[in-house]
DNA sequence: CCAGACGTTGTT
DNA sequence: GTCTGG
DNA sequence: CCAGACGTTGTT
DNA sequence: GTCTGG
C-alpha cells in the first residue's frame, strides 16, 4: 500500500479474531505532507459530535455504501476521510439457524494482502483533550461468491484505484464508482467449527450437537 | 424555525 | 456538524 | 454482527 | 432469553 509516511510504534500482536472496538491499523493519506501513514484507529466510527460520558452510536463499524455521499454520519467522511484498511482475510457467518451457524472464511488467494474501503474520524475528547482515531468498513451488494453465505460485502477496493480513493481533493469527482462487488478473485472456504460441531453447513442444520437441543446418543452434550 | 436524529445486519 | 421531520 | 455474560451475600 | 462488550 505504499506506505511513505508516518508508522504508529506500538507492534501488533497476531489476531486471527478482530472485533469492533479494537485498535487495528488503518493507511490514510497526510493533509500536510500527502505522505501516506499507517495509524492506529478504534473500528467504529466515532461521530464528530460525539459527546463526553454519552455512548457512541453502537453499530458503526461498517456503513452502507449507497447513500454514503449523503448520509448525515458518513457524508463529511466520505468527502474528506477516506482510508484503506488492510487485511488478508474476513469471516461470514451463514445464517441457517440461530446459534451456531458456519463461518466462512473469504480471502484473495488464502495470503495475499488487501484493502477495504473504509472511512476515518478524529474525534478530540473535550474532557481531556485527547484524540482518539475511528474507523469503519463501507459495505455493498454481496458478489457471486459471497451471494450463498450472505447478502452483503465489504468493499474491496483494487491497487489502481488507491491512490483516488485516498485523495482528499475534494474538487476532484468524488470515487463513488469504486463502490461495488468485487467482481472477481474472491475465495471463499469454510473454517473449522467448534469441536463435537459438525463442518458441513447443510448437514449442520440438521444434526445439533450442542445445547437444548441436543438429543444425538453418543455425543456429549453440556451437563455434566 | 427548533428538536432530534445521525447506524448496520438480519428479522429463530 | 448537518440533515430531516414536525 | 457474534461471543460472552448475566448475581448476591458475605468473606480465604 | 436478553443485554453488553468487542
Amino acid at each position: 500500500m505504499r506506505i511513505d509516511g508516518h508508522v504508529f510504534e506500538d507492534p501488533l500482536a497476531p489476531d486471527d479474531d478482530i472485533r469492533p472496538t479494537t485498535m487495528q491499523p488503518i493507511v490514510r493519506e497526510n493533509r500536510d505532507t500527502g505522505q501516506r501513514d499507517l495509524v492506529l484507529a478504534r473500528w467504529g466510527f466515532i461521530p464528530p459530535w460525539q459527546k463526553p460520558g454519552e455512548k457512541p452510536p453502537p453499530t458503526t463499524f461498517n456503513a452502507r455504501s449507497e447513500g454514503v455521499e449523503k448520509a448525515g454520519m458518513w457524508k463529511r467522511a466520505f468527502e474528506r476521510h477516506r482510508c484503506l484498511v488492510p487485511a488478508d482475510a474476513f469471516f461470514e457467518w451463514q445464517k441457517i439457524r440461530p446459534r451456531n451457524n458456519p463461518k466462512f472464511a473469504f480471502t484473495l488467494d488464502g495470503t495475499a494482502p488487501f484493502a477495504f474501503a473504509g472511512l476515518w474520524s478524529a474525534w478530540k475528547d473535550p474532557a481531556n483533550g485527547h484524540w482518539l482515531q475511528s474507523f469503519t468498513v463501507l459495505t455493498t451488494d454481496a458478489n457471486e461468491t459471497m451471494q450463498p453465505i450472505h447478502t452483503r460485502m465489504p468493499v474491496i477496493l483494487q491497487p489502481k484505484d488507491y491512490a483516488r480513493w485516498l485523495s482528499r481533493d475534494e474538487s476532484a469527482q468524488p470515487p463513488l464508482d469504486l463502490l461495488r462487488p468485487l467482481p472477481e478473485g474472491l475465495h471463499c472456504e469454510p473454517v473449522e467449527n467448534e469441536p463435537g460441531m459438525a463442518t458441513n453447513p447443510i448437514a449442520q442444520k440438521d444434526i445439533p450437537t450442542k445445547g437444548a437441543d441436543a438429543d444425538q446418543p453418543g455425543l456429549f452434550g453440556d451437563s455434566l
